[in-house]
DNA sequence: CGGCATGTTTCGCC
DNA sequence: AGGCGAAACATGCC
């Protein structure tokens, strides 16, 4: 479930938690470091951050970097601001809980990461100087940049965290099909004017799958990705394709992606 | 049962 | 040396 756009919609439901004390702690020590609990507990909740697709806790003592790999997510004072989870019943079992942290004057804890695959993983004071230009606010001359040294499939290009940040497989396959960009060209092939297209279609296109709830409401849609059948783009007339692009599962459209 | 899944890291090969 | 693709990871679901 988790790109960038689900780690922003958690960013935003967590701004309630910022002046709260951490008073306990529970965590799967298969996803957390060493010490995790003893190094926050205690600590005052000071800001809410996202790089990425990492959903940061700033502290008055460490930073808290929450990552929920493929299935994770939050629960906030015992409410999911993203309830639905495509890859999964939804089922939401407590022992799939990864950490939990209550703070003063709550009784459900005030954050629950719950994650059925166990691929996400908590850090601490994340180094995060690597990654690339963030999704929602993509710099053109960045980009352009960091795409130009790449040898890969574009579609392969963007999904690497230090060319974008916060780009997963989903967002990357609706901004290439919005921007009109195969995702199987080298990524160094772009002209400026495909760069601008690109830049555009983030723009565009990812604060509105934002405020629908989440990288599954594009046009790339989930049914789409699994039925495939005619391009959703007016006038477009050509039919969706599914290939394997830089080792995921991509659909696009060959008509009008070029 | 086989295959697939919104992600990252590791390994081996250029 | 550094970057790339495939495999590994871990678990549930269709």
């Amino acid at each position: 479930m988790p790109e960038g756009l689900e780690a922003e919609i958690w960013r935003r439901s967590m701004q309630r938690l910022v002046g709260r004390a951490i008073e306990r702690v529970e965590a799967d020590e298969r996803t957390v470091p060493d010490g995790f609990v003893d190094a926050v507990v205690g600590e005052r909740i000071a800001e809410i951050g996202r790089a990425g697709k990492v959903v940061l806790v700033h502290t008055s003592g460490p930073s808290i970097g929450v990552h929920l790999g493929m299935t994770g997510r939050i629960v906030v004072d015992g409410a999911a601001p993203i309830e639905r989870l495509e890859y999964s019943s939804g089922a939401d079992r407590p022992e799939w809980d990864r950490l939990l942290v209550w703070t003063s004057g709550s009784r459900d804890p005030a954050i629950r990461v719950n994650d059925p695959r166990r691929l996400g993983r908590t850090s601490l004071d994340a180094d995060l100087r690597h990654l690339g230009t963030d999704l929602l606010a993509p710099d053109r001359d960045e980009l352009e940049m960091a795409l130009a040294r790449r040898r890969t499939a574009l579609k392969a290009a963007l999904m690497n965290q230090v060319v974008v940040a916060g780009l997963g497989n989903l967002c990357t396959d609706e901004v290439l099909f919005v921007a009109g960009l195969a995702p199987d060209r080298a990524a160094s092939s772009l002209e400026k004017a495909d760069l601008d297209e690109l830049v555009s279609a983030m723009q565009r296109s990812l604060p509105v799958m934002l405020e629908r709830g989440g990288s599954t409401e594009g046009l790339i849609d989930p049914d789409r990705r699994r039925q495939l059948g005619a391009c959703p783009r007016s006038g477009c007339g050509g039919a969706l394709r599914r290939s394997t692009i830089g080792g995921r599962t991509t659909v696009w459209c060959p008509s009008h992606q070029r």
